[in-house]
DNA sequence: TTATATTTGGACAACTTCAGTCCAAATATT
DNA sequence: AATATTTGGACTGAAGTTGTCCAAATATAA
């Protein structure tokens, strides 16, 4: 199973042995902000992502695919536990659905 | 292909012969609200969800299930377009991973 | 056409959520 | 024991959301 997007970060920082303050510095943001997105209680954003992907030179959509399913699977699992599942499934019926139908109407 | 929770909401109403004013009128909100929700632009809480399931003899958690996933395919197209359907199916997997650890924690 | 009923959407105030920082406490490393 | 690192609470301003009111647009009926 693939690691939360706040786990890979981490371990990507880890591996190149940089500590939460000379990661953030390089960011650009708090330390501490940097620690809640690996915990993942605060989101990074695009520009924080686009950085992530230079400095560990992986792929950035590949980062940002990993950091919003994370987001809404906690999401959904918060709030609607039972059904999450369905929920997700039923959504993803209907953005098939929807960009089935871009490709026709442009 | 299912209705968007909107559209599901017109159509039971419609077919019941009520206006928009008489529907909210039942569930004690104002009638620019209701369009809203029917419109997709407003989200119905839990108590509307629940007053609409009794009034149209419909499950209320499948209700839940067609809006929360209306909203989910909707904001993560919105924001995210090209990656949608990838990250809803990440989603999944999490969730489905979550609430297999979940099972075995408890 | 005219009158009436219904639907639509913008503007707004009240409220909630979120981002990012600061700081001090907790933990780890030397 | 001293120093470095990580963690999380508290907070502020920004951004988003909810539900209402009202007027314009549209549909229906007379």
């Amino acid at each position: 199973m693939e690691y939360s997007f706040g786990e890979r970060i981490r371990n990507l920082r880890e591996s190149k042995k940089m500590t939460l303050k000379e990661l953030s510095s390089l960011l650009e943001i708090d330390t501490s902000m940097l620690g809640k997105i690996e915990k993942g209680t605060r989101k990074a954003n695009v520009d924080i992502i686009h950085k992530l992907a230079q400095i560990f030179e992986v792929s950035e959509s590949e980062l940002n695919v990993s950091m919003i399913s994370d987001q809404i699977a906690n999401q959904v699992v918060k709030k609607y536990n039972q059904q999450a599942q369905q929920i997700l499934k039923v959504a993803e019926e209907k953005v098939a659905y929807k960009s089935k139908n871009e490709m026709i109407k442009e």
